[in-house]
RNA sequence: GCGGCGGUGUCCAAACUGGUAAAGGAGGGGCACUCAAAAUGCCCUGCCCAUCGGGCUUGUGGGUUCGAGUCCCACCCGCCGCACCA
């Protein structure tokens, strides 16, 4: 017997010499031309610090989809990267003075080390930092073709504000009215600024999604984000102004029962309407409330009367117009007609105002007001009678012959604000001609390089202005003066096409070979958390298929599948610093050894779900690797024989190998994978005495073969160790049909659904046999003699229920 | 308020299309090895009554079914998303 000691602290640097060393995990550009490839990706990891636990999780059960599809055959492209530019970097500067790139670069090496350390498979070769000139390079060269395609334009727009960043933020960067880096209260400020359209995207952006497999949670919050609604665009005329008035309404069945008109406080006409105090006052008050405050749908709703009123386009009636804040300028045309009797909101107004309450929907069981379901219309002239549903249709049709209104989709998605007023973020290639306004720095000179500079707090605008030489410079067009552009791209453009970088990331001529990203895209099984659902991958969605659109690629969809992981807890809460449970990867790596702590990882829970961290639970995986390891080891001492006949050790082995292709291969459940490793590991400690060498050898070698794609380093060793070769060289084990089943199995005895008796049966007996089997039990005889035995249900190999009455 | 997901031993959890509830791990207990301890190995471990044995058990209450953790209805609790979007 060995009196070696399982120790991950030796054998992990050993295989990760080897794996670096030899390039296991390199793929070629001829690869990606091969039919079976697959693209298994974790999302781009933004480097702060050290790793922590989240990135564990998140690249161990990445890589064991890597390894298992390797060895099922396809040539797999895992790549490694990291998203470098943004603002925690800038602030640390701005506190220590220290370069972004510095502390960046620090970050990503030991980011790199700990991945090294872990065991990743990934190719290296294509490793790069958004941050490198010859990455965004790219990224400028990509931001130029959709500028060209006037997909990147400039516009004068209310934007938000966020005081702590000093920058603008995108809509979808501020949560509740606070910015979602900070926390802090965003403002709005009327500036200029760079846009990408994605709203002309919003159709296929949510078509698309039928198209895609992810989790439907991540698929509803994408259409909750773009929030398409069908309805009808309606113009109210104001004699007194002699000014039109277009509304947006989901309900156009209803407008017979628009009793007033409400503009938002923001709308541009209302102090044309009626400047006085009171509405000066209003205005004041409802601008001044932060967002949160205004957005509460419990507040009471406020307003004032502006004293004039617009006409009714379907009856002619003259409605009274209002200024109130529950109307939003941002969505529609900021002005909205009012149905008291059939919409909450507006019923809520007038019962406060007094306004008229019009029922125009009959409700079908004399429900009382707001109505808000379907029914038939009445006092709607020509159109009384008519179910609600056919009358939109009528209506809209009505409107629009007579010139007052048309059919239209309204999107609550607003167009990409991609521009910040800050320094560590990739420069926009444009330059500010006193000639020529906004002109393209040509692509023979890109990338435009981030200059260095000394001060990097903000100061309102971005950081850069204030390098002189590096922002004047001459126009390409016309060889005069020009200022570059001084703001910087929000950093989740650099994330949305890192995933074509990968593909042929080191191609200098272009960003990628077509025929190449064609061959490796869209990712097969894309992994990450959930926070990410609408930001990331809204943009990269929106990327892909503006780059589709330019014949750059050929697919629409980036990620064919997508993967959400749950968050890792300690005692059920969230590791915080500020709590003081954080669990930190380097730690734990250099105690028990990468696999412990992968395997631990991903035996907690389904990785989809979250997973309390127990150390406790920890020393249990460490035991089941120490078992598994001198289970390889004294089996690897024992004669290489064949073996005779298959005994209970060669059937389990086998059940085990079906168990893990079933759930890692089709459900990700590495949690119940890792289990049947652990029952196979256990029999083999069991039956150490009884079974053959053989059969010894076999099992020993089919345990390292599945802990493989979980523990890579264990796998490798405690393989060769019995099997005498490379483990990932090694196909993906293959179980013996025959060998799942057995001679005989238990069947379960019934009486009226109680479980009486439990039977052999051969396996493969007729239903005839199986039930005669189960009446000869002499447990169910009792119970039968009971009564009358009234019906019997047999489900072949699993049960047999006698109903006796 | 609307939508989604979930609630199973002391804890983390398993259970494919309805068919043996609790696999596996942790924790607890016992035994072996040891002068002893650690390590390791083996066994027991949902609850109740008990002698064989029996009864009960998947948040609560009902329903469908020969049979329900699984399907249906109502309710309670937790998490996530949306929410004055016209």
């Amino acid at each position: 017997m060995s009196e070696q000691r399982y120790d991950p602290q030796s054998i992990e640097p050993k295989w990760q010499a080897v794996w670096a060393e030899e390039g296991t995990w390199e793929v070629s550009n001829d690869d990606a031309r091969q039919a079976d490839t697959a693209y298994v990706l974790e999302m781009l990891p933004y480097p702060s610090g050290e790793p922590h636990i989240g990135h564990l999780k998140v690249y161990s059960v990445g890589d064991s989809i890597a390894h298992y599809r390797r060895r099922t055959g396809r040539k797999v492209l895992h790549p490694m990267g990291y998203d470098a530019f943004g603002l925690p970097a800038e602030n640390h500067a701005i506190r220590t003075g220290q370069h972004p790139r510095e502390s960046t670069e620090a970050s990503i090496a030991e980011f790199r080390r700990q991945f090294r350390d872990w065991g990743i498979s990934i190719d290296w070769t294509r490793e790069f930092g958004t941050h490198e000139p010859r990455y965004y390079r790219w990224t400028q060269w990509l931001f130029l073709k959709m500028l060209e395609r006037g997909i990147a334009y400039r516009k004068d727009a209310a934007v938000n504000w966020c005081p702590n960043d000093a920058t603008v933020l995108a809509n979808e960067q501020v949560i509740d009215g606070k910015c979602e880096r900070c926390g802090t209260e965003v403002e709005s400020r009327q500036l200029e600024q760079w846009f990408f359209k994605i709203t002309d995207y919003a159709d296929r952006l949510l078509d698309d999604l039928e198209h895609i497999e992810w989790p439907a949670h991540v698929k509803t919050m994408q259409r909750n984000w773009i929030g398409r609604s069908e309805g009808a665009q309606v113009v109210f005329h104001c004699e007194e102004l002699g000014t039109d008035y277009p509304v947006f309404t989901t309900r156009p069945d209803t407008l017979f029962g628009a009793t007033f008109f409400v503009l938002a406080p923001e709308h541009p006409d209302v102090l044309k309407l009626n400047d006085s105090p009171e509405v000066r006052e209003y205005l004041n008050s409802a601008l001044s409330e932060s967002s949160e405050e205004r957005g509460d749908e419990h507040k009471e709703k406020t307003g004032v009367a502006l004293g004039r009123t617009v006409t009714n386009p379907v009856n002619g009636k003259q409605i009274p117009m209002y200024v109130a804040d529950y109307v939003l300028m941002e969505y529609g045309t900021g002005a909205i007609m009012a149905v008291p009797a059939h919409d909450t909101r507006d019923f809520e107004f007038a019962e406060n105002f007094g306004v008229e309450i019009r029922p125009v929907v009959e409700p079908s069981g004399g429900e009382e007001l707001p109505f808000t379901a379907d029914g038939p219309l009445v006092n709607s002239g020509r159109f009384d009678g008519v179910p609600n549903r056919d009358a939109f249709e009528q209506i809209v049709d009505w409107l629009a012959e007579e010139g007052k209104g048309e059919r239209s989709v309204n999107y609550r998605l607003r167009d990409w604000l991609l521009s910040r007023q800050r320094y560590w973020g990739c420069p926009i290639p444009v330059v500010h001609c006193e000639q020529h306004g906004i002109v393209a720095v040509p692509d023979d000179q890109l990338p435009v390089e981030l200059p260095d500079i000394e001060d990097y707090a903000p100061k309102g605008r971005s950081p850069l202005a204030a390098a002189e030489e590096w922002v004047n410079t001459t126009c390409p067009e016309c060889g005069g003066h020009a200022r570059r552009e001084t703001d910087t791209m929000d950093t989740f453009v650099d994330s949305s096409w890192y995933f074509l970088r990968y593909c042929d990331a080191l191609n200098d001529e272009a960003p990628w070979d077509r025929a190449v990203a064609d061959g490796w895209m869209p990712v097969d099984q894309y992994i990450g958390g959930v926070e990410h659902a609408i930001l990331h991958l809204m943009y990269a969605r929106f990327f892909t298929k503006a780059l589709a659109d330019m014949d750059l690629i050929g697919f629409q969809e980036p990620f064919a599948n997508l993967f959400t992981q749950g968050m890792i807890t300690r005692g059920g809460a969230k590791m915080s610093k500020s709590k003081g449970n954080v669990v930190s990867p380097g730690d734990i790596v250099a105690r028990y050894g990468a696999d412990t702590a992968r395997c631990y990882i991903l035996y907690v829970g389904h990785p989809a779900e979250g997973g309390d961290w127990s150390d406790d639970g920890i020393d249990g995986l460490h035991r089941f690797l120490s078992r598994l390891w001198r289970a390889a080891v004294e089996a690897s001492e024992l004669p290489d024989e064949e073996v005779a006949s298959p005994g209970e050790l060669t059937r389990k082995a086998h059940w085990a190998i079906d168990k893990v292709t079933r759930d890692l291969g089709e459900r990700f459940a590495t949690h119940t994978s890792i289990a049947a490793v652990i029952e196979l590991v256990n029999e083999w400690h069991r039956s150490r005495e009884s079974a053959a060498p053989g059969e010894l050898r076999f099992a020993a070698a089919t345990a390292a073969s599945l802990i493989f794609p979980f523990a890579p380093h264990l796998g490798s060793e405690a393989y060769e160790l019995v099997a005498g070769a490379r483990v990932w060289e090694e196909p993906w084990p293959e179980a013996d049909p025959s060998l799942l089943v057995s001679d005989t199995v238990e069947v379960v005895v019934q009486v009226n659904g109680k479980l009486r008796d439990r039977v052999a049966v051969p396996a493969g007996a007729s239903e005839e046999d199986q039930e005669q089997l189960a009446r000869d039990s002499e447990k169910v005889a009792g119970y039968l003699a009971e009564g009358e035995v009234r019906k019997t249900i047999v489900v072949p190999g699993k049960l047999v229920n006698f109903v006796v009455a």
